[in-house]
RNA sequence: GGCACCGUAGCUUAAUUGAAUAGAGCAUCUGACUACGGAUCAGAAGGUUACAGGUUUGAGUCCUGUCGGUGUCACCA
């Protein structure tokens, strides 16, 4: 039964009955305040105009009235405007029940929608790094919560494998590599590229001083650097399919492709579907055409196609370059184009930096000019922030990235010696310690970069996350496996609670059931606002909500044997919502640690 | 300069659709307890929600302006 659309339905039946039906009217009940006594809370304030009397007469009236005639309401009391009500505690232990017999409490029926979700999006010349971290984390994370939804969630992953970029990296591994692979360097192979696309960004920089000590303008010397100029034919080369680039390119991709195969599968995120920009870009071309011949682009002497948008207000934008090559937003029409056709998507979700706000504005603004509203209008820009470092913000340019196997690294590591010191790890084999390590070092990073609102730039301090006090990750996984390590010992000493216990329950542990009946309606509003960080706060609040009640009720030891069976019936639905919970975040809850 | 986003306690941050005394954690201070897992619990202190107006019964939230920060305005992706 849902809870919210009971209340609500009660209420309105009392407001009918008082002041008769208004068509559309939103009630507006919200759960109570915790300092405030009652469960839900109706707000009076639009109701006066039809009531005609103070908002605390209208309160009492309704108040009285649903008390009067609603059995499931015990109590009412009045603040201000507020009609706080209480339900009766058989209330809760009915909910409780329904809970315990719900195998998939928390994931709502199928609602037929197609959505798909395209994140992580790395291009083939460098490793992944932060900013690519917080891209994965919260793109897997809003697809299961997609999922959880009811929604067909098609994760995908357009990774953009060609491009001037990934000629820099082939060009000067070409000059200065001297045959080096992953195999004989002993690096890993999106490193190793990334390597080669640092050594063509310092020969560039070395031919551009040059130029410029011979007299040609800082401009000039770009432009004209061989080195530049010999990537450029490259990539013209590649598009006429050059054998010899070709099989390079596809050489060096492959490379890549083992490096990030490995970071994803550290990071626990994966895709259904991936796409290539190297198979998609000549569709972009193709609409770029059609835009011509609609007179919605036009083209420039030198041959360039652009948009006027200052019409918008926005600027005129380049759709294809003179030479024929296309760029950027050439390729991005053609894969938003394709999908919609392939998937009959009802919805598509990009998770890109915030630093392409005005690019997602352009597409979705050419692909309506271009008179493809109905899907224009279902894209979404999940648009985040940076992720900045204590030490200081990250710029590549500086060599200050933060490298993501080697941040993933570090944290393991953390967790590792944190553990050790505390003693926890001194029973275990060498793989359970690597694995309880990994999974708090990976559940501290991803817990601390999930609960942060995606749109604002974020601060990421490392020694925080690992904390395992506050609202952390490793605090929700302490919990979990402490509930399971009391469960394991009910187990052990033949305890069965798997049968309805009829003890009554203390105020306590209707706040826990209070608590868990709010599951559903977080997973629902996550869902609706992509926003993990619903979640995250839930199940921090689950966590620190039962640590308290832990600490002052004995649960085995208690000798009733009814309130026994009571406690741990509640303890295991409290250990099953926070793991499901933290799936949908993609932690990882050990069972010991 | 145009456009977009952000500005909440010393620090990191939360607040659903506009709703009650703006909630947490870290750090600080005070206390509890031979611990079914102390990686614990309770409490205190800490705020003019950048500033100034406006709308509203009610504004951190909506509108206008100012200040500060970031991003963007590439034949890079």
């Amino acid at each position: 039964m849902n809870i919210e659309q009971f209340i609500s339905e009660a209420v309105r039946r009392s407001v009918e009955a008082l002041y008769g039906a208004a068509e559309g009217e939103q009630l507006q009940i919200q759960k109570t305040r915790r300092e405030f006594e009652g469960d839900y809370t109706l707000v009076v304030f639009p109701l006066l105009r039809r009531s005609r009397k103070s908002p605390e007469a209208t309160a009492t009236e309704i108040g009285e009235h649903i008390t009067a005639n609603e059995p499931a309401f015990k109590s009412f009391n009045v603040v201000k405007g507020f009609l706080n009500l209480s339900l009766d505690a058989s209330f809760w232990g009915d909910r409780f029940a329904e809970i315990v017999a719900q195998a998939d409490f928390g994931t709502a029926p199928a609602t037929g929608r197609t959505i798909m979700i395209e994140y992580s999006s790395p291009n083939t010349n460098k490793p992944l790094h932060l900013g690519h971290i917080r891209n994965n984390l919260l793109g897997y994370s809003v697809a299961q919560i997609l999922a959880a939804n009811g929604h067909t969630v098609i994760k995908a992953n357009l990774v953009n494998d060609r491009g001037i970029h990934i000629c820099k990296s082939m060009l000067a591994w070409k000059l200065y590599g001297n045959g080096e692979t992953p195999a004989s360097s002993g690096m890993k192979g999106d490193h190793l590229v990334g390597k080669y696309y640092v050594e063509f960004d310092k020969h560039y920089k070395a031919q551009i001083k040059e130029l410029v000590a011979a007299g040609e303008s800082e401009d000039e010397a770009k432009r004209n650097a061989p080195i530049m100029l010999e990537a450029q034919e490259m990539l013209r080369r590649w598009e006429a399919k050059d054998p010899e680039v070709y099989a390079l390119w596809e050489t060096m991709n492959g490379w890549v492709y083992e490096g990030f195969d490995v970071t994803y599968k550290a990071l626990g995120v994966d895709f259904d579907k991936v796409y290539y920009e190297s198979q998609t870009y000549l569709l972009g071309k193709s609409l770029v055409e059609e835009g011509l011949k609609k007179g919605v682009f036009y083209r420039r002497d030198d041959n360039s196609v652009w948009i006027d948008l200052t019409g918008d207000g926005l600027d005129e934008k380049l759709l294809l370059r003179g030479d024929g090559t296309s760029v950027y937003m050439t390729q991005d029409l053609g894969t938003a184009f394709r999908r919609f056709e392939d998937n009959r998507l009802d919805d598509m979700i990009y998770v890109v930096g915030n630093e392409q706000n005005y690019h997602f504005q352009v597409l979705k603004l050419v692909l309506k000019k271009l008179g493809y509203a109905a899907w224009s209008d279902h894209i979404t820009h999940l648009s985040y922030g940076m992720v900045e470092l204590p030490e200081g913000k990250m710029k590549s340019r500086e060599g200050t990235v933060v490298d993501a196997d080697d941040l993933i690294a570090d944290m393991v590591k953390t967790a590792r010696e944190m553990s050790a010191e505390l003693g926890k790890l001194d029973g275990c084999t060498e793989e359970e310690a690597e694995a309880v390590s990994t999974m708090v070092g990976l559940g501290a990073l991803k817990y601390f970069i999930l609960k942060v609102d995606p749109k604002k730039t974020m601060l990421f301090d490392p020694r925080e996350s690992i904390d395992f006090n506050g609202n952390t990750g490793p605090f929700i996984q302490y919990t979990h496996a402490r509930i399971r390590s009391i469960l394991r010992k009910a187990d052990e000493a033949g305890i069965d609670y798997t049968s309805a216990s009829d003890a009554a329950m203390l105020p306590e542990e209707i706040e826990l059931v209070k608590m868990l009946t709010d599951y559903p309606a977080t997973v629902k509003s996550a869902g609706e606002n992509f926003a993990p960080s619903i979640i995250g706060a839930y199940v921090y609040e689950l966590a620190k909500q039962f640590n308290g009640y832990y600490h002052d009720h004995s649960i085995l030891r208690e000798e009733d044997e009814a309130v026994r069976r009571l406690r741990l019936q509640l303890a295991a639905q409290v250990a099953r919502v926070i793991r499901s919970g933290m799936k949908l975040l993609g932690i990882d809850v050990p069972e010991r640690m």
